[in-house]
DNA sequence: CGTCCATGTTGGAGCGTTCCAACATTCTTC
DNA sequence: GAAGAATGTTGGAACGCTCCAACATGGACG
């Protein structure tokens, strides 16, 4: 007794009718008889059968599947977006098709490359590490859509992503309101969010008369680089009253080095992140930070998506959400200067 | 000019041999002529050509990919898990199809369903909320090895948790040896892991002389559910001075209400959480908590379902791996009574 | 009472692969 | 220099499904 899976026509022949009336009673069609649909799915049940989503993807031209591409699982603002992608792709009656990038470009592109051959309808990419050659190309074999990641303008690819200039320019202004200038900044890198979200603190240091006085250590949006600028810091800069961090992740990070070495925040230090991670929200200290709506970018870019799917010539469009200034455990004024005696 | 996407015909066709050819060539078989091989990959590169997964899978009837079921994206301890069933998956050549089954146990049942039809060779389930008997009906289906949850046992399902109930009497008894008596513990629930460490804790008060001593408050193993339990601490059993927490993520909830309570942790009130989620090492208070070694876990279900996929007749395997005691800032000595003055 | 229509039902072609038996061609070996 | 082995190459049959044109059947209608 062979435990080969039971087929369409397996069921066909137990149920005494034809493949084509099985497959179309599988899919739930109104032009069977009542008395043939009992029967099919009497059948199908008692061998345990189960459509084959390879042969049904072959005959249909279309796997019903958006491909996700998540840069990395444990920062867990990604799973944030990532619901609000689910949200939308589940109304739309198509199902998700997840891959990690974990660290490596390469490892990326293999994987969206994974997904382009199970014939994905279109791609959403909760930021990615691609270099807009390889985006490109992928951009022309089906739809794509980044989300908090924009760089790629001009071609077929859609953005959401929050305007990250102008929130570095909201953290920014939201210390040297608190009466900081003594303000470094920990960077994300050269990605160009990381790149826009530095701007924004330069740019909002030299307009307030601090030129030439702007700090910026270099990090990497993991809590691991965080914690090392944030070292690095108060070795060369001990005097530095605040840090607004790229990412909450880094911030996570710079606050707990930033205590380890002796310091209490706020009291002493100042410390503002970015991103809205829910988990940052919470313990002992919540952490000040600029909060993008995560989920609803999540919903606009699979709504993008369908878009574009239902129409493909239509232009891409690039989305900048706002992101908001919440103000929590860890921004305080400096302290005076009879205080750091 | 249809933009219909190439298949292997018109790259024979550009190549001038035989499909049969192309197939060999793609997949890298050492029996092409390099001759033969050099246009072949040259025409499919011109062409843009993509192998075709469903196709493929269809014909070769393997599909080479494992599915992977995570109960919940936002706990970030399941992408440490995550990372180490990748990194096995991949050595052996294999790919992983995910699916998050958030929140519902139907839900669960219909991403699993969907994994099957996909046809996966193999699933691995990194914590879930199946009933036994749906869990067993999938395991009839394919090699089953779940993760972080043993409890369904006797079947032909492997497993690899850690040791919940030996793990929960260590971390009670850290309390103990503190010096507390007056400890609560917050509950994950009804499910076999949050039973197990529920166990645990009340074997241990007992064995130490506190039977009829023990506070038991029900959780979910949220942060929010955390919270919530930790302030109906707080207000029913005031005088308590430890909290063990069924996982890190609602220590993290029960740690930010215990300190807006106006409690101070470590001074006041102790904390110990269970998992060994990074994220909870970081931060001002870094949480004690019982470490399990998620990555490792991961690779040694990866590993028990290879196993099962090679020889299909094994008899599943029940791994309990012990989790480690890491004393950090959250847990000291209780006041003494002129303290709590 | 023949015609038309609505309602169910069917077999065959096709989706893009892989596998297999069979076939050329060239290289050894005695 | 014939037999056999090694090396490349090929067309056709699967894989399990969906689609389509065509076909029964049984009323409704003039």
């Amino acid at each position: 007794m062979p435990a080969r899976k039971p087929t369409i026509n397996d069921v066909a022949a137990r149920a005494g009718v034809s493949k084509s009336l099985v497959s179309l009673a599988i899919r739930g069609s109104d032009r069977v008889s009542d008395e043939s649909r009992t029967a099919i799915l009497r059948a199908a049940e008692e061998l345990g059968y189960r459509p084959n989503a390879a042969a049904r993807s072959l005959a249909d031209r279309r796997s019903h599947t958006i491909g996700v591409l998540l840069h990395d699982l444990h920062n867990p603002i990604f799973a944030q977006v990532l619901d609000g992608v689910q949200e939308v792709v589940r109304e739309h009656g198509y199902r998700t098709m997840l891959v990690t990038g974990d660290e490596t470009s390469d490892r990326e592109a293999a994987e969206i490359a994974a997904l382009l051959e199970f014939q994905v309808e279109g791609i959403i990419l909760i930021s990615h590490d691609l270099d807009p050659e390889r985006a490109l190309r992928v951009a022309r074999e089906c739809p794509v859509v980044t989300v908090l990641r924009g760089d790629i303008s001009g071609a077929g690819i859609a953005s959401v992503c929050s305007a990250d200039t102008e929130g570095a320019t909201l953290a920014t202004k939201h210390l040297l309101s608190l009466g900081h200038t003594r303000i470094a900044h920990i960077s994300g890198g050269v990605s160009e969010v990381a790149r826009a979200r530095e701007v924004g603190y330069r740019q909002t240091m030299a307009e307030s008369g601090l030129a030439g006085q702007e700090i910026v250590l270099p990090g990497d949006f993991t809590e691991a680089g965080g914690r090392r600028a944030a070292l690095r810091v108060w070795e060369e800069h001990p005097d530095v009253t605040a840090l607004f961090v790229a990412n909450d992740l880094s911030a996570l990070g710079a606050l707990a080095a930033t205590q380890g070495s002796g310091r209490s925040v706020p009291q002493d230090v100042s410390i503002i992140g970015y991103d809205g991670m829910s988990l940052a929200a919470l313990g002992s200290l919540t952490l000040t930070t600029m909060v993008q709506p995560l989920e609803e970018m999540g919903r606009q870019a699979a709504g993008q998506l369908f878009a574009k799917i239902d129409s493909p010539r239509r232009r891409a469009q690039h989305v900048r959400i706002p992101s908001v200034l919440h103000p929590r455990g860890t921004t305080a004024p400096p302290p005076t200067s009879a205080e750091r005696q």
